[in-house]
DNA sequence: TTGGAATGTCAACAAGACTGACATAAAATA
DNA sequence: TATTTTATGTCAGTCTTGTTGACATTCCAA
């Protein structure tokens, strides 16, 4: 597509080895401050970033499915079941059965729960926002589009929904 | 909270909390994109992702000690040392004890270790090479300076380093 | 020379992922 | 109606990877 803008002589050198060696590693450690801060505020509590997922998630969606969670977060439900069954436990969240589908339970974040994710939500917006602002708005554009499409497919499919659920 | 315009005429319209949260979900679902690579090939052998990040960092600095790699991959220095025992056992890294200081160990791959490295950053760099020739020159720009500014500060240090140890 | 600091190893444990087997209930279908 | 499929939950066991604690070795400086 966008391949270095045309085919007359352009360079290419955005996509030599040693580029995209920096880029791997920048995403590495990016990611590293992209957790550490709620990873901070969980090792506090008796939570793992595992809890953390599952709160943001029941918080964007609410109502949501243990299955349609199970797909967004990419885990096994034996995986997703221990970390809502604390949360269920601790007040944080709750599980109601379907009306339409007595099979399905829908999840909904209790105030409590909702009070911890805007906690971590917090913290993680604090730097992502510092981080674009020192970027400026045309380089929080690139960073979105490369990371759409670094995604896998059916991944960007989950991540377009939200982004579209969301205004 | 982050909700429009400055005085300036600046648009801040990118800080939002709607664009943060999109932000924060683009690097979640990123992030499982760019590992699934590795992870693939790594699960098929007896390997996990800490093994990834150990050969990874030994290959860009030949000779680094235990200590160094500690830094950079910030986990205890039992974790790395379990990782790096099955590592040596099964000859893809040799350690030797350092001339000027004893205490010290110094880190090498081994042939077949280079070749597990070459064929793990091989993938990992196909899927990345395939986002940025998507995104386009400018989009890789801004990505990287994201990246960096959401850094912890002493792993910028070390990024910018190894970076710069590059070319 | 002696004690502290740096470096690395071994052992034990916990969180969180996995697989596999199985139970239950409800929905869908033959 | 009978059977199969789907959605969910649970138990048991394993693996990776993180943790702390205890300890050995080596270096260096008081």
């Amino acid at each position: 597509m966008a391949d270095g803008r045309t085919g007359h002589g352009e360079s290419l050198l955005y996509l030599t080895d040693e580029q995209l060696r920096q880029g791997i590693e920048a995403m590495f450690f990016a990611y590293r401050g992209f957790t550490a801060d709620p990873d901070r505020i969980l090792g506090d509590l008796a939570y793992g970033r595992a809890h953390h997922r599952a709160v943001h998630f029941i918080n964007r969606a609410p109502g949501t499915t243990v299955n349609n969670l199970l797909n967004i977060l990419g885990v096994t439900k034996q995986s997703l079941n221990r970390v809502l069954r604390t949360l269920i436990e601790d007040g944080l969240v709750e599980s109601h059965v379907g009306k339409a589908d007595k099979r399905e339970r829908h999840l909904y974040l209790t105030e409590a729960g909702a009070a911890l994710e805007q906690r971590l939500s917090d913290a993680q917006r604090a730097r992502m926002r510092a981080a674009f602002r020192d970027a400026g708005p045309e380089a929080v554009a690139g960073f979105r589009t490369v990371l759409e499409a670094m995604m896998d497919s059916e991944l960007r499919g989950a991540y377009t929904r939200l982004k579209e659920s969301g205004t």
